[in-house]
DNA sequence: GATGAATGAGGGTTCATTCAT
DNA sequence: AATGAATGAACCCTCATTCAT
């Protein structure tokens, strides 16, 4: 009902040079990701990609259908280039988290502002857009795990450990140890971050879980 | 810099008969937890609170100081009552989160506001407070795993587990799997906690883990 | 001074095929009909036109113009409408009034777009056209006072009965009559009008008049 | 459910000193009067009046509530004023008629801004009003109607002709003369009202109506 | 000590009009 | 001739903070 011209805006948007779509993608993803959508302001928006307030305007009909595209577009690209990097089809489940737990780690690298706006999706608040997005977290979710659990080989499980617990663990301790190391890299930003360290470490809690779920 | 007058105006703060006092904490707790710090309304908590807008310029500085304020004091609080509820001596590691968790949903239930609050604090990303509350973070953060840690009995553990790793993910996994369970109650709001259940599931996480980890 | 090109430009426009002259003139009435002028939005009437933005301001200057264009080409056709059903010839005045009401209401059954835009070019009241209108307006109402009393039969007035007056009284009470009945339908939008009922209540008061003016 | 603070804020603007409220008065209902609910600007009233934007919404909480309070306010004030000069209780209906033409030529002229202010209220058509006015308006209606027609002597009528649509006829000749000469006036502004000439001829067409309607 | 009126910058959005293509 | 992207001023409204009383 009110998504109307919701096409033909965006067609206009499409119909820009490059470079001119990419101000104002990096501009907007860059405002939405440090303040959130209530408080990005679309004045630092045009401002910072050099366009007047009537051309944004005249691109997408207003803030929230401007948030909820570049939601669609970014989650979009960076689910391709996940699926990219990460052939979902690996039976062993640490192979297949480490590729995952890397391939983020990359994007995270590769478009920050972007993993940062998409992260920051997740955990938006503001009542205007609430009834959009948790429709669309909710499906996300199912999809996502659905994916991530598809083909995993349980046979190498013990059989006296619930394997859908087991592998829930490991992957909630991937998790949280990127996000710990991301957190540690933001409270000192002149850190860079250090790969192989990192998945060093990372496959030391693999091998604990596999001297203890394997047979 | 900022806090020059920052003792004499929380001194004129806690000259208030306890009654006024407590009608702006909880108007303000409120407004910042639903929020968030940018967002909430100064018109708003004085409203509530049914004191006038000087009045609440007159006990704090500025938005922030109160923000500021808010949050050491009912931290202060929360921490108190967490640490009365639970005794961190126990050895045994399980018990011990158990018993925070536990802890943790009687003050989310006792103080649903505080709690609320209290947890988007660490969340909280306004550029105004990001300085403030980013070397707090750190700081508790440390404090925390500290005292969390302090204590537990090691010699459980198998010897050829890095035990401080295990921790890590007998930790992780409750964090986890509670903030899952927040997840999901939080989309389907009709659904109410159903405290035995989740507690159930928990314990099948660490029976898994003392099947494992313990010698 | 800012017609210059005003007539190149309405060249322009007559030279476009009829079916789309239709397309403009239907959208523009339409959108001005509804919102007077000032609300009216030339937005809306390209897109209802199917035109573009810029080939609105091709063929018309400015809104102002497109305004005043469309007021002297409709105003024109429901005249000659108007003078084509009504032969303002007959000499009793009651006949003539009630040719004309009728008519009235023919045309804004055959036309209401049309009708409802040049009625309220009647009670425009928007600075930008103010100037324009308010001369054409007086010398509107000059015309049609003039017409309407061409050839009336005044010998059938009481010669004790200034004619003049006695015509002015029974065209106020027709038209007053028809407003009333017009706010009435306005107010209540699920009523049809009920055409027979208002003109049988009308010749009541006519048939007052007769009575009463009459020899 | 939307005027939930009408009252509280209505009070902050009658406690400013009266200069203040009657400098916002006087910009207000020019402007309104001038272009209309949608067109009026609340930035042309702050200038007009020397306050601040914020001053205007700390006593009016929108554009609406402004604009439906000064309605109800001087409504209030010209039908006071109105009842104060006509003493409705004459059962002649012309004296009670000249009367009420008189004292509303007198009004229009001691405050032309709010007699045109009150007198579009009826005409406004902006979407925004139109639900709280159309109740208004019909509320309006059956009011005055009422106590216009209330005590007026009928037995002076002629048996033959129906009293009501009698007095219905005379009302009409007398707003639509009234109406006349104040298009004239307004369409040739430098010419003040003749108010003896008006009433006498006025008073003309009530010797028709006498002659015709009274036994 | 307590009040609440006053501020003005900034919020998102719409608009008629222009002009390079 | 026809397009539609681009403009920027103006729209209504909210805000944290100040200061005279």
């Amino acid at each position: 009902m009110e998504g109307g011209c919701y096409h033909s805006m965006i067609e206009k948007f499409f119909n820009l040079d490059q470079e001119k779509q990419d101000r104002i993608f990096n501009a907007a993803i860059k405002e939405f990701a440090q303040k959130g959508y209530d408080n990005a302001s679309t004045n630092e928006i045009v401002k910072e990609a050099g366009i007047s307030k009537g051309s944004l305007f005249h691109y997408f009909k207003n803030k929230k259908q401007l948030y909820l595209f570049l939601k669609d577009h970014f989650m979009d690209l960076l689910t391709k280039e996940f699926y990219q990097k990460v052939t979902f089809t690996d039976p062993d489940i640490f192979m297949r988290i480490e590729q995952a737990t890397l391939s983020k780690m990359e994007l995270r690298k590769q478009y920050p502002d972007i993993f940062k706006f998409i992260t920051n999706v997740y955990l938006e608040d503001s009542k205007e857009v609430k009834e959009d997005l948790d429709s669309w977290k909710m499906e996300m979710t199912t999809v996502n795990i659905n994916k991530a659990f598809e083909g995993i080989d349980t046979s190498l499980f013990r059989e006296d450990i619930d394997a859908s617990k087991a592998i829930k663990i490991i992957m909630w301790t991937a998790e949280q140890f990127a996000a710990e190391e991301s957190a540690k890299a933001k409270l000192s930003p002149e850190h860079d971050f250090d790969y192989d360290r990192i998945l060093k470490e990372l496959n030391e809690y693999f091998t604990i879980f596999k001297s203890c779920f394997y047979k």
